[in-house]
DNA sequence: GTCTATATGGGGATAGAC
DNA sequence: GTCTATCCCCATATAGAC
């Protein structure tokens, strides 16, 4: 190693910092972060974020960017790894229980995103809509091939069931509690009732 | 009449406020509005507010109940004017239909109810728990019976299914534009999709 | 019931030492 | 890269006049 072996008493560094206010934004939300806090929380003090990052709000950006961008690779990659043909029913199992999973269990990131982006100014939610934007163009792409394919009913608009479908993920975000159930067992559920639905028998 | 006819120049008096307050926390979010926006756009000054109220969160409080209530309420009215013997998707329909109109379309309280309860300190949220109880008992009633009428599948768990279908209907608010359809035809959707899901046929 | 004036505290942000 | 010190603004809340 030709760095001298540094073990940093405190969590800094421009990456410190975003973790540890990735993790006081996803738990208090975004009013209820100051810089002081997110400082504290690093060990530092709150003048020195302002070596790493502009504005609070810059902090902001970086978190709601990389929690997107988060889910949409988890859920890209659990779509692109099921072979040729696969059926309709087990792509959509997939693509929920990645979101889902990567939302609930894997990143702060994720969680941050859609606990705060309710409360963030217009600025820094304009800042956040093109990485968005794409997310939600790779939810409308394969619920179109879905539905081009005839596996999902043809009355329903794509761009409201993506609505639908997402934020019903998201919201999950508000109750789930990993004691009572684990985050795949949660993904299955869902699926069950986003393609059957909850009813017990068929009415003519 | 006995009383001169007052031609209130302010939105003043306890419930002006309430109302002016309600409708700027469900667009401005929890820490988006100060006491003096609440006087400010109620006609008074930020002092005068405790003449009426003992402190900010006081009327967050308020607010909060208000607005469950309401839903409560409309939910409660719509399944109880059914006729006996009516169909499980019949009440259904009639229970979301209900949540869904008196969220998007009724009540700022109950829009605001849902925007900022994440937002609010513990304490807050606290007080406002013994209302959200009792309406997420009458789901709860109504989802168990319908199960036990054998209408429901009996492998979901009531409290489960209770928390993604309120969660589902919540989560509208974030996106929903009256200019793109009705809060009737969307409920219609929402409904289809939660008894029938999406999938064009069953799979054995 | 509403006003003005003010106490008190915390916030984001900047400057310059180390 | 982090510190201390500080500026300036806005927040909740109180006190007393009208």
């Amino acid at each position: 190693m030709s760095e001298t072996s540094k073990t940093p008493r405190s969590v800094v560094g421009r990456e410190g910092v975003l973790d540890v206010a990735a993790r006081l934004f996803r738990d208090h939300g975004y009013g209820g972060v100051s810089l002081r806090k997110i400082a504290g929380a690093a060990g530092i003090k709150a003048g020195s974020i302002y070596y790493h990052f502009g504005s609070r709000d810059e902090i902001v950006v970086e978190i709601l960017d990389a929690g997107i961008r988060t889910v949409h690779e988890s859920m890209r990659q659990a779509v692109a790894a099921l072979p040729e043909g696969t059926g309709a029913e087990t792509i959509l199992r997939a693509a929920i229980g990645a979101h889902l999973r990567a939302l609930l269990d894997a990143s702060d990131y994720s969680s941050a995103n859609v606990r705060i982006f309710g409360q963030v100014p217009q600025s820094v939610r304009d800042a956040n809509l093109p990485t968005r934007r794409a997310y939600e163009a790779e939810w409308d792409n394969l619920l179109s091939r879905l539905q081009k394919d005839g596996a999902l009913k043809r009355d329903v608009d794509i761009r409201r069931l993506r609505l639908m479908l997402i934020g019903a993920l998201n919201a999950t975000l508000e109750w789930f509690d990993p004691k009572r159930g684990s985050a795949d067992a949660l993904a299955q559920t869902y699926t069950d009732v986003f393609l059957h639905g909850i009813l017990a028998e068929q009415e003519s």
